[in-house]
DNA sequence: ATGATATTTTAGATATAACTAAAATAAAAG
DNA sequence: CTTTTATTTTAGTTATATCTAAAATATCAT
């Protein structure tokens, strides 16, 4: 709950698609392992862990199932930022271009050309 | 420059004390270094390029220094975020509050003490 | 109780990130 | 050219995160 947990749990794109599965319905453990079968049902349940103990997954137990859902409110501005990202494919490339004109170059070829020993 | 590396970027606290020196005014690296000493010259330089590569900085030579400074236009809504979470001190706290009420408790407490073999 | 299903937890392996120390690059000054 | 100052890069180490496999926990059904 501290302020870079936050951030740090969103830095994981695994936890990231975990949370875009759950962001507008709740989902059991078990369907969101089902939608990413390149890993281990454990490996989902540590992720919903951190999620939950980073305040933005909450869950809710039912019979032998546990359901979980993003919770939205606790992301503030964070949350439309990560909606748009998802369904806004412009995002990407907006950033991509402002990025263009900070770049270092690549490799600004070096001018003086010392001599080398050997 | 892609989304979740912009957040994997601000996910360390290494790199967000960095983008808070070069937030509000440009400063060296090796400015930026000495607010920094427990650790290497290095080691500030590999995560100042870091930021750059994901696009919250920017630099520019004089001479033999290098100034940097934060690229607050890259950071949208996210931008005010961190300056809310760097001076007031109340959003720790909000959030805090917050997931209070979604807590799984300190461990809830086993009801069936099933016999353990041994 | 026993067995089946759903999920969590643990211990240990592997991958990724961050750091250090030293070498390399670059500009300024002698 | 040599030395000094500022910074970057590389190679290798250490720390942290993530994953797997297996065991543990919990609920439901028989």
């Amino acid at each position: 709950m501290t302020a870079p947990a936050v951030l740090a749990a969103l830095a994981s794109p695994r936890r990231q698609e975990i949370l875009r599965l759950i962001w507008s319905e709740e989902r059991t453990a078990g369907a969101i392992h089902r939608a990413m079968p390149d890993v281990t049902f454990g490996a989902v349940s540590l992720q919903l862990r951190s999620l939950t103990e980073a305040g933005l997954a909450e869950s809710r137990a039912e019979g032998r199932h546990r359901f979980y859902r993003a919770r939205r409110e606790a992301l503030g501005p964070l949350g439309r930022m990560l909606e748009q990202m998802w369904d806004d494919a412009l995002w990407r490339l907006k950033l991509a271009a402002e990025l263009e004109h900070t770049r270092r170059g690549p490799r600004p070829r070096r001018r003086t050309v010392k001599a080398r020993k050997g």
